[in-house]
DNA sequence: AACCCCAGCAACCGCATTTAA
DNA sequence: GTTAAATGCGGTTGCTGGGGT
């Protein structure tokens, strides 16, 4: 080996990789003050660090950033808020972390795959051995999700047009109405204070019902799935389906819900009237007891058993 | 005590996008 | 306008510590 290729294997040789001494936080921290936060790469050219300007930044962004919230458990809130948002933008995890002070889009997105093999195997253990066809009617659920919002701020943008619609006189939980199709407005009942932003995925009817066939739902179908234990087997809900949902009794089960406990699932119910079929079409729910929607969000924190579940067609294509 | 499993986390890699020359 | 370098992002990997057996 020589010339050219020499030099280059030396300066591959010479980077640094894997944990970062404190050392060498010093220097990269010395560099930010003088500098700010660029020029990642003359760190290395300047022979300060062995690092990449790569990793350079990444160490910035990830652990030396002074507002970071090193260390520190996600709160309920934020796990909502992650949650909302990943459904939303997907795993957009630098954008989904403006929305949360102090974390980065490294902390979301270990904290969304940790949830998730979390979720996967709680799904896995809880399935039936027995049912194959059980699976398969898992897949063909979507979660209604449920969230207050109303206190999720927007994050300061500075360009983007995209990212401009979501203006300070529009509440993140309107424009998150206004993007999705999915989403059924929560018009307030009376007498009680319901969060305007409360919001659900509707798609869950959408697994029984062709919204332009069947414009009403049934009252005890449209219900979220926390009545669910009170479920009726003859509401004209596929086999298949009730055997999913009967599972919602299952005490296994019902740790995805963390502190959730069966008895509550089994009297809680919800007024709720989805503003397409309007507060007159019958579709509230009788005789139940009125819950706040963010008591039961704090209630049943993060409910997603159902985030491996393809999601179902959008209404365009169905046929 | 030794081993195994797993969750959480830090860091790397490859690719895409943006910026500067 | 082109190109190379810098930066940003998302997926993935590997390490570590805690808990269970």
């Amino acid at each position: 080996m020589e010339g050219k290729s020499r030099m280059i294997y030396d300066e591959m040789e010479e980077i640094q990789k894997g944990p970062w001494k404190e050392e060498e936080d010093r220097v990269l921290m010395n560099h930010v003050k003088k500098y700010g936060p660029r020029d990642w790469s003359s760190i290395r050219s300047k022979g300060l660090l062995q690092r990449t300007g790569k990793s350079c930044r990444l160490r910035w962004v990830n652990k030396l950033r002074p507002d970071l919230k090193n260390g520190v458990k996600f709160t309920a809130e934020e796990e909502r808020t992650v949650i909302d948002l990943q459904a939303q933008f997907g795993n957009k995890w630098a954008r989904i972390a403006t929305y949360l002070a102090g974390r980065t889009d490294n902390d979301v997105k270990n904290f969304w795959s940790s949830r998730q093999k979390r979720l996967a195997r709680i799904l896995q253990t809880s399935a039936p051995s027995s049912s194959r066809s059980h699976k398969s009617s898992i897949k063909e659920f979507q979660a209604p999700v449920f969230h207050d919002v109303t206190s999720v701020e927007a994050p300061k943008f500075s360009s983007s047009t995209e990212e401009a619609s979501v203006t300070k006189s529009q509440s993140y939980s309107s424009s998150r109405i206004r993007d999705t199709e999915k989403t059924i407005k929560m018009e307030p009942l009376p007498d009680i204070t319901y969060p305007s932003s409360l919001y659900y995925d509707s798609s869950l009817f959408q697994l029984y019902y062709d919204l332009e066939k069947k414009p009403f739902l049934e009252p005890q179908l449209h219900l979220p799935f926390y009545q669910i234990p009170q479920f009726q087997p003859d509401l004209s809900v596929p086999v298949e389906s009730q055997e999913f949902v009967s599972r919602f009794g299952d005490p296994t089960f019902l740790d995805v819900f963390g502190h959730a406990s069966g008895s509550m699932l089994g009297t809680a119910k919800l007024p709720i009237v989805p503003s397409c079929f309007g507060p007159t079409s019958g579709s509230q729910v009788s005789g139940s007891a009125k819950i706040m929607p963010d008591t039961f969000v704090e209630d049943f924190p993060p409910m997603d058993m159902f985030d491996q579940i393809e999601p179902l067609p959008s209404p365009s294509e169905w046929s």
